[in-house]
DNA sequence: CATTAACCTACTGTGTCAATAGGTAAAAGA
DNA sequence: TCTTTTACCTATTGACACAGTAGGTTAATG
């Protein structure tokens, strides 16, 4: 399941992708656009800070803005920042993790094939896919 | 993210399947060979009895059994007994829930193509792909 | 120096997950 | 009949994540 994070964390990126990429956007605007609390988004934001995704500017005139373009960002990525992993299991989500069943297991093939088919969809995928400037 | 509940649903029914399909298999030996606590186990058999996936029979000598072949029964609908949804995102997963951005929504159609894609994948699945006899 | 905006720390209610605990009801064999 | 075995039922718990709020500090601009 795909929390809100994840969701918003998209539209985000997004709602910056459909602004000029010159400009620095106040998460005020986002907000207002995107109809999220303010103040939720800035937990989220700080988190595309982090990673790189994005660059903030504090001050008057302010904002954020990409840190490339469009077409060079995957949906996987964002999606990873915000959420974490992407596994579907915990056996998998965790490289540490030894499971005693491993060599044996009759579901983890499945799990593997699994995870594999959801990680090419969402990094087959990219931030520009999702923009067109009639939507919003 | 798929839980423990739904992982150890698909190995009862493994447990099931690889057992001789006229017999009742009692709780506490499938808990014994997957190595979960029977107690846990209880819980989540009783969806599967719920949902009719399986049958049981108390008593001395009661236990439970498939109610089909295995190769009648599809990964998904056991996941969806145990998991509630397989659906990825809130605005999908309910159907009565109306979100005022549905018609112009830059991430929806992304979101109905992978929850299609998860779908497919394991309702494409049957329980019997998993079960082979060398394997428990 | 006032304004604007990012940035930071902390807190909270709600819910789910993963499991445990302690029973009652049902069926079979001795 | 009675003991054993098993399913079946209700309740509880600790831990944690999710979703969001609150109130502040720092930084940059005009």
């Amino acid at each position: 399941m795909i929390s809100t994070r994840g969701r918003y964390a998209i539209r985000i990126m997004i709602d910056l992708a459909q602004q000029d990429g010159a400009h620095l956007i106040p998460l005020k605007d986002i907000a207002a656009r995107q109809e999220i609390s303010k103040k939720y988004l800035e937990i989220i934001v700080k988190d595309l800070v982090s990673a790189g995704l994005v660059k903030g500017a504090s001050g008057k005139g302010g904002g954020y803005r990409l840190t490339r373009k469009p077409e060079e960002y995957t949906i996987g990525e964002i999606l990873e920042v915000t959420e974490g992993t992407l596994c579907s299991v915990a056996c998998l989500a965790d490289p540490e993790y030894k499971c005693p069943r491993k060599e044996f297991c009759p579901t983890l093939p499945m799990w593997k094939e699994f995870d594999s088919v959801v990680h090419d969809f969402f990094f087959g995928r990219k931030l520009s896919d999702l923009v067109s400037t009639d939507h919003n």
